[in-house]
DNA sequence: TAACATTGTTAGCAGCCATAACATTCACGG
DNA sequence: CCGTGAATGTTATGGCTGCTAACAATGTTA
């Protein structure tokens, strides 16, 4: 039931307020989010949300749920659309990079918003699916469990730092800088791919590893 | 000259500022950094740091660009520790990751803090040893730039994205998980070395790129 | 319909950033 | 040695924020 206007209860106050907050966050960035201006735009009270949340921070984790099932939507529609798995894993890293641009208030709430991530386990249980997709694909990649399992963590990390650095404005602004990010990401996953035997935990080296 | 007790005049505010703003970052974090905390530190008013810095942000970029000096320090560091070009690359990684936790504060700061890194020149400047480091090991590394600069970019990103996964506590807490990610990065950054081949721009494909 | 749970509001506190007006000290030229 | 302006502090204030306590309106259910 959506809210009628001058009613008293609003009717679904909590999934509104998720509402708002990524309007807010949208047009001000997650460091530049206040509750105060999402219950503005609601029309309700600075104190109304404390019945739904018990902190300004709780609500930001909701939000982060709510874009972690996005996220894993993205990344499955990406590698949906190919064959081979490790064409699905260089898929799942340029969508990952551009779920960032594309959904940018998703991405930083889910990754540069500052939340204490283990205070809140509905965030802990969203991030199953995207965690299900990378594994999964990876065990189909190779019949080592070791190397998939670093193969896995290694992809993540790189499409990770493309899409922070890429966002950061380090690559500089605009679609030309987005495409190259995500072709540099998927190009990366190939290439760590390729030289997957260097992943090999029995590997490590160290000579490199020490200081 | 440092401030004596109950002068009017503090001596060197403004590099005491910075000072502690890291030990104010270093016990609340860079979210719960606050000029008022810093200047109760002093013992100078909230007024006071207005005459060095335009505002919040402009001191936090003060701190970003003596973080990154560090920060250059230690990967020229750890990459003077090592022999081959290959190994300097690794080593880097690995001292990227080991960065941002040892000199957490520093890290959240530069990379954290929700700067917009294009309003202060300053630290565009200091950004430019950490650049050097990363260009220079990787021309040496192999004869054709472009696989160079392709191959220094997707060092970076893995790096970075390993140094933000593990402080975000995506490997757990603790100096084991610390060491499996810095493991973890040098480990990809040679794999990425061995699959380079891969990273030749005009070798990207077009079907896994697309969406 | 009466009692209870839910979900809003009003009022108020404390903390933060920032600015304007004022005070003190420093540094330099006569 | 002094006086005058620049530099660098302080006091006072305003507006915004997160959050809580006490109260009010609405739903729900026996």
């Amino acid at each position: 039931m959506p809210a009628k206007e001058g009613r008293y209860h609003h009717g679904d106050l909590r999934s509104a307020l998720v509402d708002a907050a990524i309007g807010v966050i949208a047009e001000r960035g997650v460091r530049g989010f206040s509750l105060a201006e999402a219950t503005r735009r609601l029309g309700v009270t600075t104190a109304a949300p404390y019945r739904h949340f018990a902190d300004r921070d709780e609500l930001l984790a909701a939000v982060a749920a709510r874009a972690l099932t996005v996220f894993a939507a993205m990344l499955g529609d990406a590698a949906d659309a190919t064959d081979t798995p490790a064409q699905r894993l260089a898929a799942m890293a340029g969508a990952y990079v551009r779920f960032a641009v594309q959904q940018r208030p998703l991405f930083d709430t889910i990754f540069n918003s500052g939340l204490d991530k283990s205070r809140y386990p509905e965030l802990q249980r969203a991030w199953e699916p995207v965690d299900a997709l990378l594994a999964v694909v990876l065990e189909v990649c190779d019949g080592d469990a070791a190397v998939a399992d670093a193969l896995a963590d290694a992809v993540e990390a790189t499409a990770h730092g493309y899409a922070m650095l890429l966002i950061d404005g380090e690559y500089g602004e605009g679609p030309d800088a987005v495409n190259a990010a995500v072709a540099k990401a998927i190009a990366s996953a190939q290439a760590l791919t390729a030289g997957r035997h260097a992943l090999r935990p029995a590997t490590m080296d160290k000579r490199t590893s020490g200081r």
